[in-house]
RNA sequence: GGCGACGUAGCCAAGUGGUAAGGCAGGGCUCUGCAAAAGCCUUAUUCGUCGGUUCGAUUCCGACCGUCGCCUCCA
């Protein structure tokens, strides 16, 4: 089965054709620098993790580049960010890329969203940027006005493309306060000049200066992944101008096409209203992961398509937890019979002949523009699956179980990654294991004795400190909260 | 003003020209000393409103209402 993406250049459902058979070259733009991430910016990553992933596990050969914007990212107010987290933060503007870096990779660890390839940065690519730039010149594509390099918009025709607009249409917006160096408003900066207060500066034929803010991500993707590569992703509010930006100069510069697939993730919102920096309506990755498990904020990005908006709410998030917490239950469950079933017991075909079944619904969810949430229903069916199973054979094999589990491990951790690489094994597991069951058989003798108050005074005391032991037919059994 | 997206049960959210996945919450039952977990059953005659096309529309078309995004700050 081919995977369809719905490319934004086409606005189109597509059949995915790889450039180079079982290969895709992938770029999504990532984060500047300044500040903590937020969950805005999980749900596009997360997303573009997930897509990553599905082709993993397709046999695809993944190239992903995600760049790291350190330079060139201007403020409205004519700032460039990282100069306003330098001031902020009382640092070296290269303190502060450092120190966000690290932030933003601790926090995509945390959400277990897998590392690019490659995560190269704006400041480390000036060179080239320099050499676009004079490229574009000798093409005719750009002019210098007093130490600035522009991009004519009017000599690439195709400009507005992908975002659909055309430079009547925005020159009829004219709420811009124009440039009168400009030739066209809608002219963008490939190099900048440093005005003498401007900390981050390097020498070029034009002056010192730094680059323009789009031209970063038409450099560093076609150096790691060819003049045109598979697919481009990012969050959707970037299509205009950032992404127009990008084609502009990457097909101005190289003269044919620049990505053949664009993937573009929707907003995630509070309260219908995009979650974002300026506004101050966002809760930090790292806060977020305070109050929920790292597969628990996935579930919730995930539970809708990756297209559409998100609307965050505690009540949403939480819901989240309670789901995600269910198909844990049911993989510890199952992980724990494996335990104790026959070891080199062989799968019985009938009984694993319909499981196939689900994972087919959840290719078939993830091949249709990776529709993750159709992809999580035929996780929880799956998952009701193995809880019949499990309560009506007693002797299941071992086999049979290991098909079980291997399903759970490639699609909800492989695939969807929201399946912790334990779901309760421990470094001391096997002495946490004997000292609950210590206390579970003594307990067990005052259930014995019908002694009610002191059974349940060791029940919620373990509960105290984290554990939670269940009586059932077969005996007590525990597990972490 | 221009371009675009969306509006599905209490909440979140898929989806299809032929009568509505899944999750959370709620209710009932099984199991159970109690609880938890799990299973079974149950919760939208209806998919913003009004028209049109059709044998038939939530799904296609149009209008309207509402919400949101982008139009050089944003993942």
């Amino acid at each position: 089965m081919t995977i369809k993406i719905y490319n934004y250049l086409t606005r189109e459902l597509e059949p995915f054709k790889p450039i180079t058979p079982r290969h895709v070259n992938m770029y999504v733009c990532g984060p500047t620098v300044y500040a903590d991430s937020h969950l805005g910016h999980a749900k596009t990553y997360v997303s573009m993790d997930v897509v990553v992933r599905y082709f993993k596990y397709r046999r695809f050969k993944v190239r992903y580049v995600r760049n790291l914007t350190d330079v060139g990212h201007l403020l409205s107010s004519g700032e460039d960010r990282i100069s306003k987290g330098a001031r902020r933060d009382q640092v070296e503007p290269m303190e502060v890329v450092d120190r966000y870096i690290k932030s933003f990779h601790d926090d995509m660890d945390a959400l277990g969203v897998l590392r690019p390839n490659i995560s190269p940065r704006a400041t480390c690519h000036v060179p080239e940027i320099i050499t676009w730039t004079q490229g574009l010149l000798e093409k005719g594509h750009a002019y210098e006005v007093n130490g600035n390099v522009y991009f004519s918009v009017e000599s690439f025709p195709e400009y507005g493309k992908l975002s659909h607009r055309k430079l009547e249409d925005l020159e009829a917006g004219a709420r811009v306060e124009i440039r009168e160096e400009k030739r066209n408003p809608a002219d963008f900066a490939l190099w900048k000049r440093a005005d003498p207060e401007h900390i981050m500066r390097w020498p070029s034929p034009w002056g010192e200066g730094y680059p323009g803010w789009h031209i970063e991500c038409s450099v560093m993707s076609t150096k790691y992944l060819g003049e045109t590569f598979d697919i481009h992703g990012g969050g959707l509010e970037n299509i205009f101008p950032h992404n127009e930006c990008e084609i502009a100069q990457a097909e101005a510069y190289h003269g044919h096409q620049f990505a053949n697939y664009w993937m573009l993730v929707g907003s995630l919102t509070v309260n219908g209203v995009k979650m974002s920096k300026s506004l101050g309506n966002f809760l930090t990755i790292k806060d977020a992961l305070k109050l929920y498990s790292p597969e628990a904020i996935r579930y919730f990005i995930l539970s809708s398509h990756y297209r559409g908006p998100v609307d965050f709410s505690s009540d949403a998030l939480q819901a989240a937890q309670r789901g995600i917490n269910r198909l844990h239950n049911t993989v510890r469950k199952l992980r724990r019979r494996m335990k104790n079933a026959p070891p080199a017991g062989t799968a019985v075909l009938s009984q694993v002949a319909s499981l196939d079944d689900y994972q087919e619904a959840f290719e078939m969810a993830m091949n249709d523009d990776f529709n993750t949430s159709k992809a999580l229903a035929a996780l929880f069916d799956f998952s009701k699956e193995v809880n019949r199973y499990l309560d009506e054979h007693e002797e299941a094999s071992g086999g049979t179980l290991s098909v079980m589990n291997k399903i759970f491990s490639d699609l909800a951790g492989s695939v969807m990654g929201i399946l912790p690489e334990s779901v309760d094994e421990h470094v001391n597991e096997q002495v946490i294991d004997g000292l609950v069951e210590l206390l579970a058989e003594l307990r067990q003798e005052y259930r014995a004795e019908k002694d009610w108050s002191k059974a349940d005074a060791i029940r919620s005391r373990l509960e105290e400190i984290g554990i939670i032991l269940e009586d059932g037919p077969r005996g007590t059994t525990w597990h972490l909260k």
